[in-house]
DNA sequence: ACGCAAATAT
DNA sequence: GATATTTGCG
C-alpha cells in the first residue's frame, strides 16, 4: 500500500496539487490560498460557493481536492459538500471557526475528509494531499465515508481562550487562537477528545454574537424567545441551544436585574417627590412587564423593540427608566438584522459580519416612526424619568431593551396600565426607541467621578424624559440633525437642544454610538462646543462617556435632559434640570465605576451592556470632561 | 425543550 | 476571586 501511494505521489506530487479554496470571506480566503501556495498547491479560489460548484461541474476533474468554508452566504459549505459529494468524488476539507463537534461530526457525516479550524496554519494545510491519495487509493468507487473521516476532530476543539470579546482585532476574521500548533495532525492522544469525549466548544459571547442574540429576541417577540428559536433565527453556524439558552439565562438575569434597579429608583425618586410630570417613576418595569401582555400578538421585540413599535415603545417612553436603555438597542439591531439575515454567521465570524459600526438611519426609516414630536413633547411633560439606577445597568444602552425583556420575562403585566396612561399619549414604536437615546443622553455624570462616595456629585441628568426619538424614528436621522452641528460649534448647540437625538444620526454614527451622541448632547446643552469635541473624542474611542451616561441614569430627574433638549434653546432649561440634578441621590458610588474607558460604549446601548464586565472603578478622566458639559453649565 | 442552579473553566 | 459558560436535573 504504501507503494502505491509512493506511486501515485510522484515525484513531488503534493506540490501541484490542484486545490479550490472556497471562502466567503475575502481575507480569509487571501490567507487561504497564501498558504496553500506556500505548501506548493496549484490553487484557484472563489469566494462563493456556487462558483466553485460551476467550476466544479465545468471539468471534474479540474481539482484533486476542495477546501471550503462552512458557512457562506450564497450556500451552505455542508450543502456545497453533499453537492460535491453526489456530483463528484473529490476530497472535500471544511473550514470553520467553529470547533464545535457538532459541526465537525456533521461535516464528517456529509463526507468531509477533514474539518479544519480557523484560523489555519499551514501545518495542517501541508498534508492534506493524503487525502488525495488516500481517495485515489481506496477506490475511486467505493469511497464512502468510512475510512476518511479519521482526523478530523483534531481540528476541532481548542478552547479559545480569546478574551475578545469584542474587539481586538476585527481585521481578522480569522482568527480564533489556538493552543497550540505542534500538533500537526495526529496524535495528540492525550488532550486529544476526538473520539468521545468531546468538550465543548467554550462560546464566547462577543458583542456581535450578541447583538444577533438581541435580534433575534426583538425578531420573536421575547414571548417566544426560547432557546430553540433563538437559536433558528440567529442561524449562527455551530451555535447551539444550551449556548443560547445559557446566555438567555444570563440576558434575563440581567433584565431583572436592570429592572429592579429601575424600580428602585422610580420609588426613590417618587419619595423624593422628584418627579414631576407625573408620572410614575418607578413603574417602569411595571408597566414593561406588561407588554407581554399587550402586544399579544406580536411579540414583538424586546430589544430592537422600539423599532417596531412594540410594547416597548410604549412602555418606554411614557415612563421610565427603561426607554432609554432600549432605544439604543434598537437602534443597533436593526441595521445588524440585515446583515444577518441571510447567511448564517458562523460563531467565529460573527464579529466580522457585524461591524460594530453600523450606521444606518435607513433601517429606520424603515421602521415605523411613529412618534411625532408631539409625542415627544407630551414625553417630556410625563416621563420623565428613568428609573435606573445602577450604574452598571445603564450602562449599558442595551438596559431598554433588557429592560423591556424583562418586563416581560420577569415582570408580569401589573401595572402596565397605570404606566400606559400616563403614556398612552406617547407613540408606540418608534419611540421607543428614540427614547432611549435620549436617555442616555441626559444623563449626566458624575464629577464626582473621582469620588465615587459621594453621590452628590453627579448630577444627572434626566434623559428619560426626553423623547427626542420622534426624530429618530421617523427620520433619518441625518437629515434633521446635521452633522454640522458638530462641525459648527454655535449652530450645533443650538440644533442639539432642538434634537438631541439628531445629532447622532446625523453624524451618521452607528447606533450604537448613539448612546455617545446623547451624551453629546447633553454636553453641548453646556457647552456646545465640548461637546463637539466630546462626541468626536467618542466616536475615536473614547467610549468613556456613553457609559458614564448609564451610570449616572439613575435618574429620577423629574427634568430630564429631553426636556432640555427639546425645549431647545434655553439654557434655562438646563438650569432647571440643574435642579433636579442636584438631588440626584447619589445612590451609588458605584455608578461610576460602571464606565469604562474602553470604548464599547456603543454597544452598551443595545443590550450590550450586559456584555460588558461589570467593573466598578473610577471613572476616567474623561468622563470628567462631560460633566463639565453637561451641567456644568451650571448654567 | 425549558429554565434553574450547581459545577467548571477562564 | 469573580465571572462566564457548561452541564445536570426536574
Amino acid at each position: 500500500m504504501i507503494v502505491e501511494e509512493i506511486r501515485y505521489t510522484d515525484e513531488n506530487f503534493p506540490a501541484g496539487m490542484r486545490v479550490l479554496a472556497v471562502d466567503d470571506d475575502p481575507t480569509c480566503l487571501k490567507l487561504l490560498e497564501t498558504l496553500l501556495r506556500k505548501c506548493r498547491y496549484n490553487v484557484t479560489t472563489t469566494n462563493q460557493a456556487r462558483v466553485a460548484l460551476e467550476m466544479l461541474r465545468e471539468n471534474k476533474d479540474r481539482f484533486d481536492l476542495v477546501i471550503s468554508d462552512v458557512h457562506m452566504p450564497d450556500m451552505d459549505g455542508f450543502k456545497l459538500l453533499e453537492l460535491i459529494g453526489l456530483e463528484m468524488d473529490l476530497p472535500v476539507i471544511m473550514l470553520s471557526v467553529n470547533s464545535d463537534p457538532e459541526l465537525v461530526l456533521k461535516g464528517v457525516n456529509n463526507g468531509a475528509c477533514d474539518y479544519l479550524v480557523k484560523p489555519i496554519r499551514i501545518e495542517e494545510l501541508r498534508n492534506i494531499w493524503q487525502h488525495v491519495v488516500r481517495r485515489k487509493k481506496y477506490d475511486p468507487k467505493n469511497q464512502n465515508r468510512s475510512s476518511d473521516q479519521t482526523k478530523a476532530h483534531q481540528a476541532i476543539g481548542e478552547g479559545h481562550g480569546s478574551p475578545s470579546a469584542g474587539n481586538t482585532d476585527q481585521n481578522e476574521k480569522c482568527n480564533r487562537k489556538r493552543k497550540d500548533d505542534e500538533d500537526e495532525f495526529d496524535s495528540n492522544d492525550d488532550e486529544d477528545e476526538d473520539n468521545g469525549a468531546h468538550k465543548k466548544p467554550r462560546v464566547t459571547w462577543t458583542i456581535q454574537l450578541h447583538t444577533q442574540f438581541l435580534q433575534s429576541i426583538n425578531q420573536l417577540g421575547i414571548e417566544r424567545a426560547v432557546p430553540k428559536k433563538i437559536l433558528e433565527t440567529m442561524n449562527v453556524e455551530g451555535l447551539t441551544r444550551e449556548n443560547v439558552a445559557s446566555h438567555l439565562q444570563k440576558y434575563r438575569l440581567y433584565l431583572k436585574k436592570i429592572n429592579k434597579a429601575a424600580t428602585q429608583q422610580a420609588s426613590m425618586d417618587t419619595a423624593l417627590g422628584v418627579t414631576d410630570p407625573g408620572f410614575m417613576n418607578m413603574g417602569s418595569l411595571d408597566g414593561f412587564g406588561d407588554f407581554r401582555t399587550s402586544s399579544g400578538a406580536r411579540p414583538t421585540n424586546v430589544a430592537l423593540s422600539p423599532c417596531t413599535g412594540g410594547k416597548f415603545g410604549r412602555l418606554n417612553s411614557p415612563g421610565n427608566v427603561n426607554i432609554h436603555n432600549l432605544t439604543p438597542s434598537t437602534l443597533v439591531q436593526p441595521s445588524q438584522a440585515q446583515n444577518m439575515s441571510n447567511s448564517t454567521n458562523s460563531v467565529g465570524k460573527m464579529h466580522h459580519v457585524l461591524p460594530t459600526s453600523n450606521r444606518n438611519p435607513r433601517l429606520f426609516h424603515g421602521i415605523q416612526p411613529p412618534l411625532g414630536l408631539d409625542q415627544l413633547q407630551h414625553n417630556k411633560g410625563n416621563a420623565n424619568f428613568n428609573s435606573i439606577n445602577n450604574s452598571r445597568t445603564f450602562r449599558t444602552g442595551s438596559t431598554g431593551a433588557a429592560l423591556s425583556s424583562l418586563n416581560n420575562l420577569v415582570a408580569g403585566p401589573m401595572n402596565n396600565q397605570q404606566m400606559l396612561h400616563g403614556n398612552v399619549q406617547q407613540p408606540l414604536n418608534s419611540g421607543g426607541f428614540s427614547n432611549q437615546p435620549a436617555s442616555f443622553a441626559l444623563e449626566s455624570f458624575n464629577n464626582g467621578v473621582s469620588e465615587p462616595t459621594s453621590v452628590n456629585w453627579q448630577k444627572r441628568v434626566e434623559a428619560s424624559k426626553m423623547h427626542p426619538n420622534p426624530l429618530l424614528s421617523a427620520e433619518p436621522f441625518h437629515s434633521q440633525l446635521p452633522l454640522n452641528v458638530f462641525r459648527d460649534n454655535n449652530s450645533a448647540g443650538t440644533y442639539l437642544q432642538n434634537n438631541p437625538i439628531v445629532l447622532s444620526s446625523g453624524l451618521g454614527l452607528p447606533p450604537f454610538e448613539v448612546s455617545r451622541e446623547m451624551q453629546c448632547q447633553v454636553g453641548l446643552m453646556g457647552n456646545v462646543q465640548n461637546m463637539a469635541q466630546c462626541w468626536a473624542e467618542q466616536r475615536q474611542g473614547s467610549g468613556v462617556l456613553n457609559q458614564k451616561m448609564d451610570m449616572y441614569t439613575g435618574g429620577r430627574s423629574s427634568v430630564g435632559v429631553s426636556a432640555l433638549v427639546q425645549q431647545n434653546g434655553n439654557l434655562a432649561t438646563e438650569s432647571s434640570s440643574r435642579s433636579n440634578e442636584d438631588f440626584l441621590f447619589s445612590e451609588q458610588p458605584k455608578l461610576l465605576s460602571g464606565f469604562t474607558h474602553q470604548g464599547y460604549d456603543p454597544l452598551d446601548e443595545l443590550g450590550i451592556a450586559m456584555m460588558k464586565p461589570q467593573q466598578d472603578e473610577a471613572v476616567p478622566d474623561d468622563e470628567f470632561v462631560f460633566d463639565d458639559y453637561s451641567f456644568g453649565a451650571g448654567m
